[in-house]
DNA sequence: CCTTTCAGTGAACGTTCGTACACTGAAAGC
DNA sequence: GCTTTCAGTGTACGAACGTTCACTGAAAGG
């Protein structure tokens, strides 16, 4: 039913993919709110009705960029944590994902550095809690039995690193399968690295 | 002598200045041309006596600070590569450097991400090129005889990522100490972990 | 001393910017 | 059917933008 409504989330649907589409380009805050307004074609008022400023619409791209990222770690933590090809695994999902949702990565990508102060701490904060959620997953990894939380969270922290970096050096290959394929297997072989090194790891009492 | 050209180089740096200062709150690409000759107190047309764009500008700028890091590597290499205390002095050296050229980390880190393409390039090499060093630096080590070349690329480079992300985490930690204290504490211990993989690892044939 | 050089000036241009305000017209609600 | 609501329009504004051009005045150089 309700036309009306339905017309406003359609226009609203247009703004984010046409602030997602030029986000390709530049940053979010050397986009203007008349560029976004020409490109789905209203005219700039009418970009009030949906958004008080570029940076909400920032915000909202954050909160559905992240939405879209956790059906990622769902898709990764289905299926048995059996050990042995988790990283394969997880990766290969990794780059499904920044290839189905390319326009999203490239937006946090850029926006985590150079944002308003906002969209950063919106960004920041949605990676500290992805970070916390893979640390209770690595905790139900068998032989981390003897790690303190803490060290759970600094592995975790460095494999997000690691994996952020992947997936922006990835965006950042342009395409080109053989950079690219070489690019995701020396992630594989990062990941395995962390992983000898985490099995090997005495925490402090 | 001459008071011609030392005038001339003394404006220059006023505004690669006004513009590093300026990058503190935007990126390079929301910064105007007005805006840096208004910081310098110089007349908007002035700007092209010295730089032919603001892409222009933000090449010098990252000439500068990667000229800035290379002094920060002499000063890692400096003294004996005592397996013991490498992560620690490694890690104190990247902290003090962080603080001293504060602008300068907070430029790249910036435009790393969301630069002009050109600047974005000219970043990506340079921290190529740092990997590069890196590894033939862990080559010296004791233990990577029966590493692969292509491995010690791929260490360096999870190496390198996990610096300019605690490098970016300092800068974001808005100079309160406990903080900081604890991402530093947290890179210790992950290039700990990262060493002990190392240790461990056995390339392929 | 007289000429050349050139960093910095100042006015002017056509664009683009964010935002204000009054408006329209069709769907929603009574 | 009549009224209310509100997404989108159109005009208008002052401010900031990059870039042009002719200029000034002091240092450099013969």
């Amino acid at each position: 039913m309700s036309t009306r409504v339905e017309q406003k989330q359609r226009t609203r649907r247009a703004i984010l993919d046409a602030a997602l589409e030029l986000s390709d380009e530049t940053t979010l805050a050397a986009i203007s709110l008349r560029q976004v307004a020409k490109q789905v074609g209203i005219v700039p008022t009418a970009f009030y009705r949906h958004f008080d400023s570029i940076e909400a619409l920032g915000l909202a791209l954050v909160d559905e960029s992240f939405a879209s990222l956790r059906t990622m770690i769902r898709d990764i933590r289905r299926g048995d944590p059996a050990f042995a090809d988790i990283v394969d695994r997880s990766i290969s999902v990794l780059v499904d994902h920044v290839h189905q949702e390319r326009a999203h990565f490239l937006f946090i990508a850029r926006e985590r550095a150079a944002g308003p102060p906002g969209v950063r701490e919106a960004i920041s904060h949605q990676i500290e809690l992805f970070e916390r959620e893979l640390a209770t997953d690595l905790a139900r990894l068998p032989g981390t039995d003897a790690w303190s939380g803490e060290d759970l969270r600094i592995l975790s922290n460095l494999i997000v690193t690691a994996m952020v970096a992947t997936a922006e050096a990835i965006l950042g290959s342009a395409g080109r399968p053989d950079v690219e394929k070489e690019i995701v297997e020396h992630a594989r072989t990062q990941l395995r690295m962390v992983l000898v090194g985490a099995l090997n790891w005495q925490s402090k009492p």
